[in-house]
Order: structure tokens, then sequence, then C-alpha cells
DNA sequence: CATACAACCCGCCAAA
DNA sequence: GTTTTGGCGGGTTGTA
């Protein structure tokens, strides 16, 4: 129990690092010194803690980051984009593409990706349906509960048009709780819920700061149950991780930030229609950083709806 | 925490 | 020319 703790953050940042090195080798004996463990021992917990062997990490995310590639830029090879990647030749890529995805790279470009992300969709969604009466009890528990929040009513002001920004986003060094599951899901405000508390106990509520939620995974590649959510709060330097809080960066650079005002219940959607309906008409791509929901210090709750404003950030490119 | 061993997978050559 | 498949040796991985 403390022990899963205890091995929290040094897991995260092995996590971490295999996403930021992916083009790297990345064997276990490399990761494991990461970690500070030996290489058996580092096996055995990271197994314990993720539920796939590391060897199944790594490829996974390779795959993933490759998937998303091509629906960018269908012009590249498949090598150059398995090379990218860190796949070292392009029948290990074909081979590993197809176990995966169950279909070659090639036929992924010509419309399978359609539908295996409608597929994602609709699994996610029945998941919501499942958990629509746990979110809102979730919701209600966490205005119940916690002080922390500034309370103030939202006129019903609905979202219309999305109106979207291209905004320079600072480098920022964060403290960090993480969630794996389905994004939208009640888990995640029962998240912000203990990481509030986290943050206050450390002196990281009452003046307030900066607080991101990270999506590091594209819910329409990632399995719903592996997806990485990160509550964050913005940190100075000298601020060291804790067992249950790591510390990351979060890369600064462009991102299209839309604003979004509503219940935890309609990010999701919101989330979706800016994927859906104002990327594809834009003149950018997203890259390969990770999207944000920046919740700016004069953060507030709604105590009725639980509503709250916060800017929803997809790193960009140029297409 | 270590060793030992079998299975698996990557990387390479060839070819459809 | 690019992508995929098959076969194969050898290193890595997973587990007893």
């Amino acid at each position: 129990m403390t022990d899963r703790r205890s091995h929290t953050t040094r897991i995260n940042r092995v996590i971490d690092h295999i996403d930021a090195h992916l083009a790297e080798p990345l064997g276990l004996n490399a990761l494991a010194t990461v970690a500070h463990f030996s290489p058996w021992h580092f096996h055995r917990v990271f197994q314990a803690f993720t539920g796939e062997t590391l060897a199944d990490r790594v490829r996974r995310r390779r795959l993933e980051v490759a998937a998303n590639r091509p629906l960018a830029s269908p012009r590249t090879s498949t090598l150059r984009i398995a090379l990218e990647v860190g796949i070292g030749s392009a029948e290990a890529f074909t081979r590993a593409f197809k176990a995966h995805f169950g279909v070659t790279p090639s036929a992924w470009r010509r419309g399978a990706a359609r539908t295996w992300i409608e597929r994602q969709r609709e699994q996610l969604s029945k998941i919501h349906q499942a958990d629509r009466k746990a979110n809102q009890a979730a919701m209600n528990g966490f205005l119940e509960d916690s002080e922390l929040w500034p309370r103030r009513r939202f006129q019903g002001k609905r979202g219309t048009a999305m109106d979207v920004t291209i905004r320079t986003l600072p480098e920022t060094r964060v403290a960090y709780m993480r969630h794996v599951g389905p994004y939208g899901s009640s888990s995640i405000t029962r998240l912000w819920q203990l990481f509030a508390a986290w943050c206050d106990a450390r002196g990281l509520m009452k003046p307030r700061r900066m607080m991101f939620g990270i999506s590091h995974d594209s819910p329409d590649l990632t399995a719903p149950e592996q997806c990485r959510y990160d509550a964050c709060v913005q940190v100075d330097p000298s601020f060291v991780a804790e067992d249950e809080a790591g510390v990351q960066i979060i890369s600064g650079g462009r991102y299209a930030c839309a604003s979004f005002t509503g219940p935890p219940s309609e990010i999701n959607g919101a989330w979706m229609r800016f994927y859906c309906e104002w990327l594809p008409d834009s003149r950018y791509q997203a890259d390969d950083r990770s999207s944000l929901e920046v919740y700016d210090t004069d953060f507030s709750i709604d105590p009725d709806t639980g509503a709250f404003t916060c800017a929803l950030c997809i790193p960009i490119r140029p297409l």
C-alpha cells in the first residue's frame, strides 16, 4: 500500500521518459536506471503497477504515436515514421502495427483509421453513459466537501461558436497527481478533489496558482483504461517531488486555445468539438505535445451547477 | 534479489 | 519504388 505509493513517482518518471525519448533505444536496463531499480526488480514492479510489460508499453506508445502521424501528414513514408518513433525497420513496423491495430499501416491510412476511431468513441460514450450518476455524485461531493475554490454564479451563457486564439504558453514546472482511466469520467473529478486537498496541505492553494489538466493520450487511439490525465499545479524550482505527486515540465510553445464554460460533464464534448470541428478547418495540425486544460488564477465554481471556466489548449504547428 | 532457460521479437535478406 | 510477407539467426525479454 505505502509501497505502491512510494513507487508511483519513480514509475511515472519512467513512463514520462518513454514518451519523451521514443526515438531512442528504450531497453530494460536503460529504463531501470532511470527508475533507480535493478532491472529484474524493476520489471516486476512496473508490471504490477501498470498491468503491462515494459517492452509492451514501449511498443504500444511507439505504435500509438506512429498511428497518429500519417493522419496529419500522409506524404511521409511509413519507413520514415517507423524510424521517427524508434522502430528500427519497416518490417518490424508493419508486423507490430498489424498485431496492435489489426490492419497494416497502409490500410490504416486508406480509411481503417476511421473505423478504429469510431469504435473508440462508441466505447467511450458507453462508459460515460454508465458513469453518469457517479459523475454527478462526484461533482456534488466535490462542491460540498471543498471550500478551497472561490464560488461564483455563472449566468446561463452556453457555449455557442467557439472563439479560438493562438497563444504561446511558457514552459511551466508543475507538481502533478496522475489518474489513468477514461477521460471525462467521475474518477477525474475525484482526482481533482484529492489533489486540491494535497495542494492545500502544502500551501499551494491559498495564493492562487496556475493549474492545469494534462491529457497525455489521444482517446481516439489509446484504450480508455490506459489514458493518462494529470492534475497539476505550478510550483517553484525548489519544490521537490513527494510520494503521491511527481514533478514534470509542461512544454511551452504554440497552442490553440478555446474558452470553455460549463460543468465537468460537458468538458469532454467541448474537447471533441474542438478537435473535430475547429482543428481540421484550421491552418494548423496537432503536434506531439500533450493537450492542456488551463485553469487561471481567478478560477471559480458555480455552487449550483458545478460550472467553471477554463481554456482548452491544443499544441499546434503550422500545416 | 539472481540465475537460467524458453519464447518471443527485432533486424536482415529475399521476394511477391 | 513502396509496402507487405516469409524465413531465419541472434539478442532480449518474461518467468520459473
